[in-house]
DNA sequence: ATTCTTTTTGAGACGATTTATCAATTTCAA
DNA sequence: TTGAAATTGATAAATCGTCTCAAAAAGAAT
Protein backbone atom coordinates (compact mmCIF):
# COMPACT_ATOMS: atom_id res chain seq x y z
CA UNK A 1 0.00 0.00 0.00
CA UNK A 2 1.64 3.18 -0.83
CA UNK A 3 2.47 6.08 1.58
CA UNK A 4 -0.24 8.61 1.02
CA UNK A 5 -3.19 6.28 -0.47
CA UNK A 6 -6.03 7.36 1.68
CA UNK A 7 -4.51 11.80 0.59
CA UNK A 8 -4.40 10.36 -2.90
CA UNK A 9 -7.93 8.88 -3.05
CA UNK A 10 -9.11 12.22 -1.68
CA UNK A 11 -7.32 13.65 -4.30
CA UNK A 12 -8.86 11.69 -7.34
CA UNK A 13 -12.42 12.50 -5.61
CA UNK A 14 -12.00 15.79 -5.90
CA UNK A 15 -10.46 15.98 -9.37
CA UNK A 16 -13.60 13.24 -10.54
CA UNK A 17 -15.96 16.05 -9.27
CA UNK A 18 -14.40 18.61 -10.63
CA UNK A 19 -13.36 17.46 -14.50
CA UNK A 20 -10.35 17.77 -13.62
CA UNK A 21 -7.39 15.67 -14.63
CA UNK A 22 -5.07 13.20 -12.92
CA UNK A 23 -1.04 14.10 -13.89
CA UNK A 24 1.95 13.67 -13.18
CA UNK A 25 2.76 16.52 -12.47
CA UNK A 26 0.11 16.75 -9.84
CA UNK A 27 0.85 13.54 -8.35
CA UNK A 28 4.41 14.34 -8.15
CA UNK A 29 3.73 17.33 -6.63
CA UNK A 30 1.30 15.80 -3.83
CA UNK A 31 3.98 13.67 -3.29
CA UNK A 32 6.50 16.17 -2.38
CA UNK A 33 3.54 17.71 -0.49
CA UNK A 34 2.82 15.32 1.91
CA UNK A 35 6.17 14.36 2.97
CA UNK A 36 6.18 18.38 5.01
CA UNK A 37 4.37 20.06 7.02
CA UNK A 38 4.01 23.24 5.42
CA UNK A 39 6.07 24.72 2.53
CA UNK A 40 5.93 27.95 0.10
CA UNK A 41 5.43 27.27 -3.50
CA UNK A 42 9.07 29.02 -3.85
CA UNK A 43 10.80 25.97 -1.45
CA UNK A 44 8.96 23.07 -3.46
CA UNK A 45 9.61 24.43 -7.05
CA UNK A 46 13.66 23.88 -6.11
CA UNK A 47 13.04 20.88 -4.38
CA UNK A 48 11.48 19.05 -7.44
CA UNK A 49 13.50 20.46 -10.26
CA UNK A 50 16.00 17.88 -9.29
CA UNK A 51 13.40 15.22 -10.21
CA UNK A 52 11.90 17.06 -13.28
CA UNK A 53 13.54 20.39 -13.99
CA UNK A 54 10.94 21.80 -16.29
CA UNK A 55 8.15 21.67 -13.63
CA UNK A 56 6.78 25.00 -14.05
CA UNK A 57 6.45 27.12 -10.91
CA UNK A 58 3.29 28.72 -11.96
CA UNK A 59 2.61 24.73 -12.00
CA UNK A 60 3.33 24.17 -8.56
CA UNK A 61 1.34 27.44 -7.55
CA UNK A 62 -1.43 25.98 -9.48
CA UNK A 63 -1.16 22.79 -7.97
CA UNK A 64 -0.89 23.77 -4.13
CA UNK A 65 -4.18 26.17 -4.68
CA UNK A 66 -6.00 22.90 -6.03
CA UNK A 67 -5.09 21.18 -2.69
CA UNK A 68 -6.45 23.51 -0.91
CA UNK A 69 -9.88 23.41 -2.53
CA UNK A 70 -9.65 19.70 -2.41
CA UNK A 71 -8.78 19.84 1.45
CA UNK A 72 -5.78 18.59 1.53
CA UNK A 73 -4.02 22.19 2.35
CA UNK A 74 -4.47 25.23 3.49
CA UNK A 75 -2.92 28.28 2.98
CA UNK A 76 -1.42 30.72 5.57
CA UNK A 77 0.06 34.14 4.42
CA UNK A 78 3.20 34.85 6.62
CA UNK A 79 5.44 37.35 6.04
CA UNK A 80 5.41 38.04 1.88
CA UNK A 81 5.45 34.54 1.30
CA UNK A 82 1.99 32.06 1.23
CA UNK A 83 2.79 28.77 3.10
CA UNK A 84 0.84 25.97 2.13
CA UNK A 85 0.20 23.85 5.17
CA UNK A 86 -0.55 19.65 5.04
CA UNK A 87 -3.88 19.30 6.99
CA UNK A 88 -3.09 15.59 7.42
CA UNK A 89 -0.38 16.27 9.62
CA UNK A 90 -2.93 16.75 12.56
CA UNK A 91 -1.65 18.49 15.54
CA UNK A 92 0.97 21.18 14.97
CA UNK A 93 -1.58 23.65 12.81
CA UNK A 94 -1.73 26.83 15.45
CA UNK A 95 0.62 29.11 16.28
CA UNK A 96 2.14 31.71 18.44
CA UNK A 97 3.52 34.57 16.60
CA UNK A 98 6.01 36.40 17.81
CA UNK A 99 5.39 39.96 16.42
CA UNK A 100 9.11 41.28 17.27
CA UNK A 101 11.35 38.76 15.82
CA UNK A 102 9.00 36.22 13.80
CA UNK A 103 9.79 33.35 16.04
CA UNK A 104 6.84 30.49 15.51
CA UNK A 105 5.59 28.22 18.13
CA UNK A 106 3.74 25.09 16.92
CA UNK A 107 0.93 24.11 19.30
CA UNK A 108 -1.94 21.52 19.52
CA UNK A 109 -4.67 21.88 22.23
CA UNK A 110 -7.54 19.50 22.58
CA UNK A 111 -9.31 21.93 25.32
CA UNK A 112 -9.38 24.54 22.88
CA UNK A 113 -10.22 21.96 19.87
CA UNK A 114 -13.35 20.77 21.59
CA UNK A 115 -14.87 24.17 22.32
CA UNK A 116 -14.04 25.10 18.77
CA UNK A 117 -16.50 22.06 17.75
CA UNK A 118 -19.00 23.28 20.34
CA UNK A 119 -19.13 26.88 19.27
CA UNK A 120 -19.62 25.29 15.29
CA UNK A 121 -22.39 22.70 16.48
CA UNK A 122 -24.25 25.91 18.67
CA UNK A 123 -24.37 27.81 15.51
CA UNK A 124 -25.41 24.21 12.77
CA UNK A 125 -21.75 24.01 11.41
CA UNK A 126 -19.74 21.18 10.77
CA UNK A 127 -15.70 21.89 10.35
CA UNK A 128 -13.38 21.17 7.88
CA UNK A 129 -11.06 22.85 9.55
CA UNK A 130 -9.47 25.76 11.28
CA UNK A 131 -6.95 28.22 11.57
CA UNK A 132 -5.49 29.74 15.22
CA UNK A 133 -2.55 32.18 15.28
CA UNK A 134 -1.54 33.97 18.24
CA UNK A 135 0.63 36.71 17.98
CA UNK A 136 2.37 38.39 21.05
CA UNK A 137 5.95 38.25 22.32
CA UNK A 138 7.95 35.90 23.15
CA UNK A 139 9.63 35.82 25.95
CA UNK A 140 13.22 37.34 24.88
CA UNK A 141 11.73 40.40 22.98
CA UNK A 142 9.51 40.99 25.78
CA UNK A 143 12.44 42.76 27.52
CA UNK B 1 -10.54 66.52 25.90
CA UNK B 2 -10.13 65.15 22.08
CA UNK B 3 -11.24 61.92 21.61
CA UNK B 4 -7.80 59.63 21.35
CA UNK B 5 -5.99 62.06 23.86
CA UNK B 6 -4.30 58.70 25.12
CA UNK B 7 -2.96 57.14 21.94
CA UNK B 8 -1.87 60.79 20.79
CA UNK B 9 0.39 60.49 23.85
CA UNK B 10 1.55 57.16 23.28
CA UNK B 11 2.16 58.46 19.87
CA UNK B 12 3.86 61.90 20.64
CA UNK B 13 6.14 60.05 23.17
CA UNK B 14 7.53 57.67 21.08
CA UNK B 15 8.29 60.17 18.25
CA UNK B 16 10.54 61.80 21.51
CA UNK B 17 11.95 58.75 22.13
CA UNK B 18 13.31 58.45 18.63
CA UNK B 19 13.55 62.04 17.63
CA UNK B 20 11.27 61.87 14.95
CA UNK B 21 9.05 64.74 14.00
CA UNK B 22 5.29 65.23 14.70
CA UNK B 23 3.54 66.13 11.23
CA UNK B 24 0.21 67.04 9.88
CA UNK B 25 0.14 63.84 8.02
CA UNK B 26 1.13 61.71 11.01
CA UNK B 27 -1.47 63.49 12.74
CA UNK B 28 -4.32 62.90 10.32
CA UNK B 29 -3.58 59.54 9.83
CA UNK B 30 -3.44 58.53 13.19
CA UNK B 31 -7.35 60.24 13.99
CA UNK B 32 -8.21 57.78 10.81
CA UNK B 33 -6.99 54.88 11.86
CA UNK B 34 -8.02 54.78 15.99
CA UNK B 35 -11.90 55.39 14.25
CA UNK B 36 -11.61 52.32 12.97
CA UNK B 37 -10.77 48.07 14.55
CA UNK B 38 -8.71 47.51 11.23
CA UNK B 39 -7.54 49.00 8.40
CA UNK B 40 -5.22 48.08 5.02
CA UNK B 41 -3.20 50.88 3.77
CA UNK B 42 -5.37 50.75 0.40
CA UNK B 43 -8.27 51.74 2.24
CA UNK B 44 -7.12 54.13 4.26
CA UNK B 45 -5.30 56.09 1.32
CA UNK B 46 -8.52 56.03 -0.18
CA UNK B 47 -10.55 57.04 2.79
CA UNK B 48 -7.93 60.16 3.29
CA UNK B 49 -7.42 61.30 -0.31
CA UNK B 50 -10.65 63.36 0.75
CA UNK B 51 -9.31 65.21 3.11
CA UNK B 52 -6.22 65.66 1.72
CA UNK B 53 -5.39 64.38 -2.12
CA UNK B 54 -1.89 64.80 -2.22
CA UNK B 55 -1.23 62.18 0.89
CA UNK B 56 1.21 59.51 -0.90
CA UNK B 57 0.45 55.56 -0.30
CA UNK B 58 4.13 55.19 0.24
CA UNK B 59 3.51 58.18 3.88
CA UNK B 60 0.41 55.79 4.90
CA UNK B 61 2.24 52.47 4.81
CA UNK B 62 5.40 54.23 6.37
CA UNK B 63 3.32 55.53 9.37
CA UNK B 64 1.39 52.67 10.05
CA UNK B 65 4.43 50.84 10.66
CA UNK B 66 5.55 53.31 12.98
CA UNK B 67 2.17 53.14 14.77
CA UNK B 68 2.92 49.22 15.26
CA UNK B 69 6.66 49.90 16.47
CA UNK B 70 4.93 52.02 18.76
CA UNK B 71 2.57 49.52 19.96
CA UNK B 72 -0.71 51.58 18.78
CA UNK B 73 -1.32 49.30 15.83
CA UNK B 74 -0.28 45.40 14.63
CA UNK B 75 0.06 44.14 11.19
CA UNK B 76 -1.34 40.75 10.29
CA UNK B 77 -1.64 39.09 6.92
CA UNK B 78 -4.74 38.21 5.72
CA UNK B 79 -5.38 37.28 2.17
CA UNK B 80 -2.88 39.29 0.20
CA UNK B 81 -2.92 42.51 1.77
CA UNK B 82 -1.63 43.61 5.27
CA UNK B 83 -4.54 44.19 8.09
CA UNK B 84 -3.55 47.05 10.35
CA UNK B 85 -4.99 46.48 13.71
CA UNK B 86 -5.70 49.03 16.48
CA UNK B 87 -4.58 47.47 19.29
CA UNK B 88 -6.85 50.31 21.68
CA UNK B 89 -9.70 47.81 20.49
CA UNK B 90 -10.65 44.97 22.43
CA UNK B 91 -13.25 43.44 20.50
CA UNK B 92 -12.12 40.05 19.50
CA UNK B 93 -13.98 38.80 16.14
CA UNK B 94 -13.76 35.42 15.84
CA UNK B 95 -15.13 33.67 12.64
CA UNK B 96 -17.39 30.83 11.85
CA UNK B 97 -16.74 30.74 7.54
CA UNK B 98 -18.98 28.13 5.22
CA UNK B 99 -16.75 27.01 2.75
CA UNK B 100 -19.47 26.47 0.45
CA UNK B 101 -21.99 29.59 0.24
CA UNK B 102 -19.05 31.95 2.53
CA UNK B 103 -21.69 32.65 4.97
CA UNK B 104 -19.66 34.32 7.77
CA UNK B 105 -20.98 34.06 11.56
CA UNK B 106 -19.21 36.06 14.33
CA UNK B 107 -18.52 34.81 17.77
CA UNK B 108 -16.57 35.19 20.90
CA UNK B 109 -15.77 32.60 23.70
CA UNK B 110 -14.53 33.25 27.09
CA UNK B 111 -13.34 29.91 27.40
CA UNK B 112 -11.12 29.52 24.40
CA UNK B 113 -9.49 33.15 25.09
CA UNK B 114 -8.30 31.68 28.59
CA UNK B 115 -7.21 28.48 26.75
CA UNK B 116 -5.24 30.85 24.61
CA UNK B 117 -3.38 32.53 27.47
CA UNK B 118 -2.64 29.58 29.10
CA UNK B 119 -0.94 28.03 26.03
CA UNK B 120 1.05 31.76 25.80
CA UNK B 121 2.11 31.36 28.96
CA UNK B 122 3.19 28.24 29.23
CA UNK B 123 5.53 29.27 25.96
CA UNK B 124 6.67 32.35 27.81
CA UNK B 125 4.63 34.59 25.15
CA UNK B 126 2.45 37.57 25.59
CA UNK B 127 -0.76 37.90 23.82
CA UNK B 128 -1.42 40.94 22.08
CA UNK B 129 -3.98 39.85 19.57
CA UNK B 130 -5.27 36.78 17.88
CA UNK B 131 -6.90 35.17 15.17
CA UNK B 132 -9.53 32.10 14.62
CA UNK B 133 -11.41 31.04 12.16
CA UNK B 134 -13.12 27.88 11.76
CA UNK B 135 -13.84 26.46 8.15
CA UNK B 136 -16.98 24.31 7.48
CA UNK B 137 -20.20 23.90 6.66
CA UNK B 138 -22.98 25.46 7.63
CA UNK B 139 -26.54 23.73 8.21
CA UNK B 140 -27.95 24.93 4.56
CA UNK B 141 -25.23 23.57 2.80
CA UNK B 142 -24.95 20.53 4.21
CA UNK B 143 -28.01 19.18 3.00
C1' DA C 1 11.32 85.92 13.12
C1' DT C 2 15.39 83.86 10.70
C1' DT C 3 18.55 80.46 10.05
C1' DC C 4 20.12 75.86 9.95
C1' DT C 5 20.10 70.94 10.50
C1' DT C 6 17.47 66.93 10.39
C1' DT C 7 13.48 64.46 9.29
C1' DT C 8 9.57 63.77 6.37
C1' DT C 9 7.07 63.82 2.34
C1' DG C 10 5.23 62.56 -2.36
C1' DA C 11 5.92 60.51 -6.71
C1' DG C 12 7.44 57.05 -9.01
C1' DA C 13 10.93 53.33 -9.61
C1' DC C 14 11.76 48.98 -7.97
C1' DG C 15 11.72 44.07 -6.04
C1' DA C 16 9.22 40.11 -4.62
C1' DT C 17 5.37 37.16 -4.96
C1' DT C 18 1.47 35.38 -7.28
C1' DT C 19 -1.81 35.11 -11.13
C1' DA C 20 -3.19 35.45 -16.11
C1' DT C 21 -2.29 34.39 -20.93
C1' DC C 22 -1.80 31.24 -24.62
C1' DA C 23 0.06 27.87 -27.85
C1' DA C 24 1.53 23.22 -27.43
C1' DT C 25 0.86 18.98 -25.00
C1' DT C 26 -1.50 15.53 -22.32
C1' DT C 27 -5.46 13.18 -20.48
C1' DC C 28 -9.26 10.20 -20.97
C1' DA C 29 -13.70 8.79 -22.58
C1' DA C 30 -15.94 7.36 -26.70
C1' DT D 1 -7.37 5.74 -32.24
C1' DT D 2 -9.50 9.82 -32.15
C1' DG D 3 -10.97 14.20 -30.50
C1' DA D 4 -12.76 17.34 -27.10
C1' DA D 5 -11.42 19.27 -22.90
C1' DA D 6 -8.08 20.15 -19.45
C1' DT D 7 -3.22 21.02 -18.31
C1' DT D 8 1.26 22.57 -18.85
C1' DG D 9 5.39 25.69 -19.18
C1' DA D 10 7.19 30.05 -20.29
C1' DT D 11 6.61 34.45 -19.61
C1' DA D 12 3.88 38.72 -19.31
C1' DA D 13 1.32 41.17 -16.13
C1' DA D 14 -0.71 42.40 -11.80
C1' DT D 15 -0.33 43.19 -6.93
C1' DC D 16 1.64 44.74 -2.79
C1' DG D 17 4.90 46.95 -0.18
C1' DT D 18 9.52 49.25 0.14
C1' DC D 19 13.22 52.24 -1.59
C1' DT D 20 15.04 56.48 -3.69
C1' DC D 21 15.65 61.23 -3.82
C1' DA D 22 14.77 66.05 -4.47
C1' DA D 23 11.76 69.31 -2.33
C1' DA D 24 9.27 70.65 1.76
C1' DA D 25 8.43 70.86 6.66
C1' DA D 26 9.65 70.55 11.57
C1' DG D 27 11.94 72.14 15.38
C1' DA D 28 16.03 73.89 17.76
C1' DA D 29 19.30 77.57 18.02
C1' DT D 30 20.22 81.98 17.13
Amino acid sequence: MPKHAKEMEALIEHLGKHQLKFTRQRELILDAFLKQEHITAEEMYHQLAKKDPHLGLATIYRTLNLFCEAGLAQARHFGTQTQYDNTSHKGHHDHLICTDCGKIVEFENCDIERLQEEVATRNGFTIQTHRLELYGLCSRCRH
